[in-house]
DNA sequence: TCCATACATACGCGAAGACGCATATGATCC
DNA sequence: GGATCATATGCGTCTTCGCGTATGTATGGA
């Protein structure tokens, strides 16, 4: 991946909140980073669209929802750049953890090693 | 400095070869810059002011030239970032380098501490 | 003082892209 | 099979943004 590439892709505002969920949730379905982000469906999707087209993001199918997670194939200067990020602890991306948090009905799913909700 | 501001700059193209540029020289001119990236000085000196403006570059007048650096108050995390991306050796980087290094007729300067360009 | 060099900016245009809305697709449950 | 939930996408619009061209401003030299 080339950097140009990933920062088009950080360099707007709901995309960037969607990888910072994902990269500190580990995964996530749609409905939830609906809520958590506060935004319409079809907006979140769209750009979900996008981030798997650039193969940021790999999609998965479980029932009804559809999850994702960071792509497997991801770069690993790609990956500190999304983990130094988060990090830097922007009260955005806190603000989109606490509505994730308070969402009701979240989907059932089976445990996973990258998913710091349980850490 | 919020990410989403970093990561608006860093995707667009010429400024993200800019900050690279001044990442791996310590600072440079603006024609300089316009020979490296082998694009037009209204080009080059457009996205300058944006970086500029987002306090992501210093400027300094010395003489005829203006000399770009990065922000004295840049970020440690947006520093990384900026190593981080250098080291992962995009071949566009190292040729707007090697540009560099073949224009003749560049300003003379004192040496800095972080100009890498003597390491 | 006139000119050359180095850099900055104003303006108008065209392309890219983000959005809202409506709708299509796919899965589950009764 | 019909209803419903979850997600994806098509379309038209509107805004953002990058660009080329022309021109303005600052510095230094003859």
């Amino acid at each position: 991946m080339e950097p140009i590439e990933l920062y088009k892709h950080l360099g707007e505002e709901t995309r960037l909140r969607i990888l910072m969920l994902v990269a500190a949730e580990g995964e996530l379905c749609v409905c939830e980073l609906t809520a958590a982000l506060a935004e319409s469906q079809p907006k979140v999707s769209r750009h979900l669209a996008l981030l798997r087209a650039a193969e940021l993001l790999d999609d998965e199918r479980r029932g009804k929802w559809v999850f994702y997670r960071l792509a497997s194939g991801l770069d690993d200067w790609a990956r500190s750049v999304l983990a130094a990020t988060l990090e830097s602890a922007s009260n955005t991306f806190a603000h989109d953890r606490q509505r994730l948090a308070r969402m009701g009905a979240r989907p059932e799913r089976a445990r996973l090693c990258s998913n710091t909700r349980f850490g």
